[in-house]
DNA sequence: GCGGCTTTGTGAAAATCTTCACAATATTAG
DNA sequence: CTAATATTGTGAAGATTTTCACAAAGCCGC
């Protein structure tokens, strides 16, 4: 497949798709364009997604549950391998094969289990006092869905999702329009 | 607030939050910073959420059930007011207080509510045969959960979302630092 | 093996985005 | 009214990202 039909696929362009890959090496055959299989596991080990991360989520509420029954995460390269909420009444409640923990248990569950990345989908009110067992329990990454900055030590990787800041810059362009109109 | 107080309540800098603000005007006081009510009022105009939007969701599944399930954006400025889909087993189910339409109905329905946005939660191999409905429908704007490029026409704005990508984005940031070490 | 065709990989140029830094302006205290 | 202090709005500088464009490879048919 040439980087043309590659950036015909995704939002980008050819130009692009080659100098990306380019930073990390040289993946193609001039000429001939990149061989998918080769290229797609190299990529995966690049990206890290040539072993299985384990995922612990926080917070038992409607995002949480969305991020759950959604699926696509165990399709990929992640276990979700444990449920915490602060919640006594969602404490004990089974979500798929598993068990709504108390997050009070969430540093030694974590260290037993190796989580190494948290889905954090809790209010904005909890995360301070979360973020402390988050850290303590030496998690390397999080998922964050709550709409604050998280304070974390350099070693912590943090990928901030809002879904409707989507929407919102859906608005936005249709309100734009209208004005032109 | 100043601008200097709003950098540190979100992922960016002073001179970022004045710098886009200018963008649309001027909006804060020199020596005071920025009115709260007024700066929120002025925004909120601005990126079109002064009004609500009428928004369909196509795809009763697992992404689809998340979103509705979610929530978010009943309390921004989004109803959603149809669920389409097109297996026959979903058809006819009750969601919240919605019924699950089939997709052949869209353009007729979607014309009748006045749909302005699609979100669009289903499977790739879907994507082409429903944007025939959405095109014809002459819906505005499409929240893309599909991993495809959508072809739309120039008056309709697309965002894409990809949760599983920023997943990835994290996935890659632990591995470098395990090279590192 | 050679000429024609294709496509990569990548410097250089262009475009865009972010940060800097400071004059302009507003408030407050005395 | 003046001096001291705070903070905006914005050109200019700096940094980053994207696009351009083309030499270097590689395949194919003859």
């Amino acid at each position: 497949m040439s980087s043309e039909e590659m950036s015909g696929r995704s939002a980008t362009t050819a130009a692009q798709v080659r100098k990306d890959l380019s930073l990390f090496g040289s993946f193609g055959k001039r000429g001939l364009g990149y061989d998918v299989a080769d290229l797609s596991e190299r990529l995966k080990k690049i990206l890290g997604l040539d072993r299985r991360w384990r995922v612990a989520l926080v917070g038992a509420g409607r995002i949480g549950s969305a991020l759950v029954e959604y699926g696509g995460f165990a399709e990929r390269s992640y276990d979700v391998v444990a449920i915490f909420d602060s919640d006594p009444s969602k404490v004990g409640e089974r979500w798929g094969g598993l068990r709504v923990r108390d997050i009070s248990q969430f540093v030694s569950v974590a260290k037993d289990q190796g989580v190494e990345i948290v889905i954090l989908a809790i209010p904005v009110e909890a995360v301070p006092s979360v973020m402390e067992y988050v850290e303590e329990a030496g998690v390397r990454g999080i998922l964050n869905f709550a709409p604050t900055k998280l304070k974390v030590p350099e070693r912590v990787a943090v990928k901030d999702v809002n879904m409707v800041m989507e929407l919102e810059a859906l608005s936005f362009a249709l309100s734009q329009e209208d004005e032109e109109a």
